[in-house]
DNA sequence: GTCTATACCCAGATAGAC
DNA sequence: GTCTATCTGGGTATAGAC
């Protein structure tokens, strides 16, 4: 089904790329093919069916990317822990909420397979959160709870304020919102 | 440009729907016309720069219908409060995650007065529940970031939990998890 | 392995009948 | 106002040369 080889990369990566922007349905073979200096016949050598196959390895792809919070901030309390979060977030978040955005209205129509992965990135992410989280917070329940309430006002901030612009008309910086939520979990209001 | 008329109607009600579905770009507008039970050429009858144009009347008719938070629950402690709105958001926020959702994708490509009228509604969403958890917070700044993180909360939720289906994965309901989130604004963990 | 050339289909769009 | 019929272009896909 095609070796691996330097064109067969870039594709999958332009692809990727280009999904992330316009989304799977906008982005057609042709525009794939232009951005990854070939033709479209060339694709077709590494990807005999085509799009779909190219949708499926950029998702396999991007889940095995999406290790975005492997490197945890060391700090010294749950409400240092987030706000180093929050702050550090800008640099690899915005990719994986990019791809959960185009990913999401193509989910329907995904294979099982296809959606196991997509799920599976997603639980990954929580549960590196959680793992960072547990180092500070002894209940089980509360660390799994606390992770998904941090993965979900993250994903939320991100999409509204970098993808829809408002961060250009709020004055909310995602550090000054990762604060905020680092102060509200450890003490409430 | 077309006057008013139950076809009319039907055409940017359908499209609306389509488009939260699969996208604006993974909609045809014989799709669009097959739904509305006409042919392309009415449908173009009404709407003389076609898809486009249909585009932005659905997202001006979203803005409208995005008021989900007019109807803010009434309860006697903030607490209470978020744990009613989470309770209840069922049924109202898909609709309007759904349609942030596909926006975003089309965002980048929107003139300049869409792009304001989508920010209108986010806005108008976050001033709504400013005004409701107001009743409770003193503080000015407290409120607004709290309706922030409320919103993107609930937002990333249902992107989550309804469109990735990870509420058959992940056991935790949003009535749960609005509860959590109320309990952690209260009084912290 | 990668290209040129091309087939085929469907999407967007419109003219003209009724 | 709504339809039938049709055009054009771009999208997916492939055969065959190099």
């Amino acid at each position: 089904m095609g070796e691996a080889s330097a064109l067969r990369d870039r594709i999958v990566e332009n692809a990727g790329e280009l999904f992330r922007q316009q989304g799977y349905a906008a982005t057609s073979i042709k525009e794939i093919a232009r951005a990854s200096e070939c033709t479209t016949a060339a694709l077709y050598y590494y990807f005999e069916d085509g799009k779909e196959q190219i949708l499926r390895e950029v998702i396999q792809r991007s889940g095995r990317e999406a290790e975005f919070l492997v490197h945890l901030p060391q700090a010294d309390s749950l409400a240092a822990f987030l706000a180093d979060l929050g702050a550090n977030l800008t640099a690899r978040f915005p990719r994986v909420a990019d791809s959960i955005n185009w990913i999401m209205l193509q989910y329907s129509t995904l294979p099982d397979e296809d959606k196991r992965t997509v799920q599976e990135q997603v639980l990954g992410n929580q549960r590196a959160l959680k793992g960072g989280i547990s180092q500070y917070v002894a209940d089980e329940k509360t660390a799994e709870r606390l992770a998904w309430l941090v993965y979900c006002s993250f994903l939320g901030y991100q999409q509204l304020f970098t993808k829809l612009e408002l961060a250009g008309t709020v004055d909310l910086s995602v550090a000054e919102y990762g604060g905020f939520l680092a102060q509200v979990i450890d003490r409430g209001l």
